[in-house]
DNA sequence: ACCTGAACACCGTTCAAGT
DNA sequence: ACCTGAACACCGTTCAAGT
């Protein structure tokens, strides 16, 4: 038994689901055959099959990519000049590259997690994470001054998350053309929500 | 060439919707074969093939289906005594039997949708009626003074349906156990969009 | 360990044959 | 027209064999 090479466990895994997400974006996730990841990948089902169990499992891969992205994204809140500011740029940053493909696969992988348990328990665990993180950035604001002091972080991370959620769920049922609206209406209902009444906008 | 039975070819319609919407429920959709729901509806592949092209086009008479069901609900809208009362009253009856497999299913289709033009046609198609019906409604509660007339009724219709759809949205991640809070703030929110402001509940 | 490609079981859809 | 069930093409996954 030879000891496995994690450099090349790593490149290799990486590579697939980069040829996944590829495919899922523009075929959508039930219409890509293996064959087609494996072709983009340029290797074997064999092969395939030797760094993912299933089909399912390269979702697992694709949820835990997504959330390294999400967080590195979220990631300048925790020393931000201007919190609110900051998150707005976030926002805007999230829309610029943003294609109706990409949401249809939001969609899917959604409609996935709501049906494979497996699938649920790792959405859930980065999604504490994330939701973490931004309560920490909360608190660190709050005690600058630039949040309403009165709020309660881990609470209002998960408004913050849900108001995200809802704006590109609206975004996905209108179409991306309707970004610009739904950003522009996200961002009103944040400053309302996280600046005291009487700094409002 | 005999001529069609219309009799037949409905009845044996609805019967193929009733098992292919009862397994897509329990197993979701991409997991129960044709063969499910021609066992479900004790008939061979050939016959259901019969009365639907595919597998899409089952999803085709489903949303057709749940289109005259919320035709059905809002019904009421158009001649009720309070608008908002009877409005509250349907998103109750909404929530009164909504499963967790029901809203997975709901978030399935979406995706379908979002994949296949011809879906998404059929959808506009019968999210407008909907709005067109609840524009008419509310047209006839502000001649009533039962809602605010300042309200632009085409509008106001859409986003009385962006609040319900962000309802059930917020249900299916939160889980269904999140269902009386979810409702009770979609309520707060219709009151305020809905009412003179200074009548606001 | 890492890789290949043939093979297997399963699924959506079709079609010749029957009434 | 309405119905049956075998047959076809395709897809996710496995596995014996090779390095």
């Amino acid at each position: 038994m030879r000891t496995r090479n994690p450099i090349l466990n790593d490149t290799r895994r990486r590579a697939i689901l980069v040829a996944a997400s590829t495919c899922f974006v523009k075929q959508g996730f039930h219409s890509t055959a293996m064959k087609d990841i494996c072709i983009a990948a340029g290797m074997s089902p064999g092969t395939l099959y030797h760094y993912f169990a299933s089909k399912t499992d390269i979702i697992v891969g694709i949820i835990a990519a997504d959330g390294e992205i999400t967080r590195a994204l979220l990631a300048p809140l925790a020393d931000a000049a201007d919190f609110l500011e900051t998150l707005f740029a976030i926002l805007d940053a999230i829309a610029a590259d943003l294609t109706a493909e990409e949401l249809a696969l939001h969609t899917e992988i959604a409609a996935e997690i709501l049906r494979q348990p497996a699938l649920r328990a790792a959405q859930l665990a980065l999604d504490g994470e994330t939701q973490a993180m931004i309560a920490d950035s909360l608190r660190t604001a709050q005690a600058r001054q630039q949040i309403d002091r009165t709020l309660e972080p881990q609470h209002t991370a998960k408004l913050v998350l849900a108001v995200i959620d809802g704006l590109l769920w609206r975004a996905t049922v209108e179409g991306v053309s309707a970004l610009a609206v739904c950003i522009t209406a996200a961002k009103q209902a944040l400053a309302r929500m996280l600046l005291e009444p009487e700094r409002t906008l």
